[in-house]
DNA sequence: TCTGGGGTCCTAGGACCC
DNA sequence: TCTGGGGTCCTAGGACCC
């Protein structure tokens, strides 16, 4: 489908993904409390992936320490995220969206952009639902939208398992009194900051001055967030795969790393697994970045760039070497990670 | 109460070169 | 002796998202 011809964005995003892969495959955990997240262990340093809406209603959410999960809810069933068994039935809803007359961009293991051309997006949008409820069993919202922007947001609306529309027709009617942190892409720095401007609400930011905005935020994000204050936002979906720019990976320890000497030890094994990535990957890292987080929380980033682009894993793991090397293991390490960088793009994809 | 893991993009200062 | 302006690369950090 020629991507002028697209009428509509839809946004699909599965509801309580994880927790309700879980469910699926245990059906007596229906109507319980779950909790997903780290080994499954709540005495563990680790946090919520995602707690099912029973769970919720305790107060559990994403992001949340599992230690104080178990605090707030003590009979949850807690278990192990489990990834590739996320990944497996992401990519099977992503299959069966992509049977229908749409352009499918995913964006995340729970959602995707739909870009179609129809003179009923609510139709569309309801046969989405239902496919994907009679292919996987998954319950999904869909938002519709005149943009990615507004799709994205509508289908906030829409949940759980609804169908919700907002368009420049309805935008300052829904949106224009509530705080400018409800806009995608606006999180609680920004509109701490915007506050500090007198700009609180979405029409504020709408009418606010570019100016103090650019000077305050930057050539760049400055004027895009007025744009997010209008509902301004991208209408093209492309279906082109996406190309990754990094690779990462990290651990938090369960015990403090007091001894360089285990620091060192640990990047390299880090690094090791970074560079099978990137072998994987099939294309060069240009930069191995470095991420030590101290206790009690305060985290760095030390990077080098490598002397030629390169696969090879000893490489890698030198590269990561010298970046540890640029910082001062005066503290207990609670967290390591290693990132490779690749360079851009080919070609605008 | 104690804070995961995997990503993306932008900003800004300094180095360095012409 | 003191001086410009522009461009690119490198690096660290900030902010956000799922």
């Amino acid at each position: 489908m020629d991507v002028s011809e697209q009428d509509w964005v839809l946004h699909v995003d599965l509801d309580q993904f994880i927790a309700a892969v879980e469910v699926a495959r245990r059906p007596e955990l229906r109507g319980r409390p779950v909790v997903v997240g780290g080994n499954g262990d709540p005495t563990e340093r680790a946090v919520v992936a995602t707690a099912s809406y029973e769970a919720r209603a305790f107060g559990v959410h994403s992001g949340m320490p599992l230690k104080v999960a178990v605090k707030k809810c003590p009979d949850a069933v807690f278990l192990p995220s489990d990834g590739p068994a996320y990944e497996a039935v992401s990519a099977r809803v992503m299959d069966v969206l992509r049977e229908l007359p749409v352009v499918v961009e995913v964006i995340g293991w729970d959602e995707a952009f739909l870009g179609a051309r129809t003179d009923d997006p609510e139709a569309l949008a309801a046969l989405v639902r239902d496919r994907v409820e009679e292919e996987t069993g998954l319950s999904c919202s869909v938002g519709i939208g005149d943009n990615k922007l507004r799709a994205k947001l509508a289908t906030g609306f829409a949940k759980p398992a609804g169908i919700y529309r907002l368009t420049k027709h309805n935008w300052v009617e829904v949106m224009a009194d509530r705080p400018v942190a409800a806009l995608w892409g606006i999180g609680g720095r920004t509109s701490a900051k915007l506050a500090e401007l007198g700009v609180r609400t979405v029409a504020d930011l709408g009418r606010a001055d570019p100016d103090a905005l650019a000077l305050r935020f930057g050539p760049a994000i400055g004027p895009h967030l007025r744009r997010l204050g209008l509902g301004a936002g991208e209408t093209e979906v492309s279906a082109t795969p996406w190309v990754a720019r990094s690779r990462s990976r990290e651990t938090t320890f369960q015990q403090d790393l007091a001894d360089p000497a285990d620091v060192r030890e640990q990047v390299l094994v880090i690094a090791r697994r970074v560079a099978l990535d990137v072998r994987a990957e099939g294309r060069p890292a240009l930069r191995v970045a470095v991420k030590v987080r101290f206790v009690p929380f305060f985290t760095a980033t030390r990077s080098v760039t490598l002397p030629v682009p390169t696969d090879d894993v000893e490489a890698i793991e030198r590269g990561a070497l010298a970046a540890l090397a640029k910082f001062e293991l005066t503290r207990a390490v609670r967290l390591l990670g290693v990132r490779a960088e690749f360079g851009p793009p080919p070609d605008g994809s």
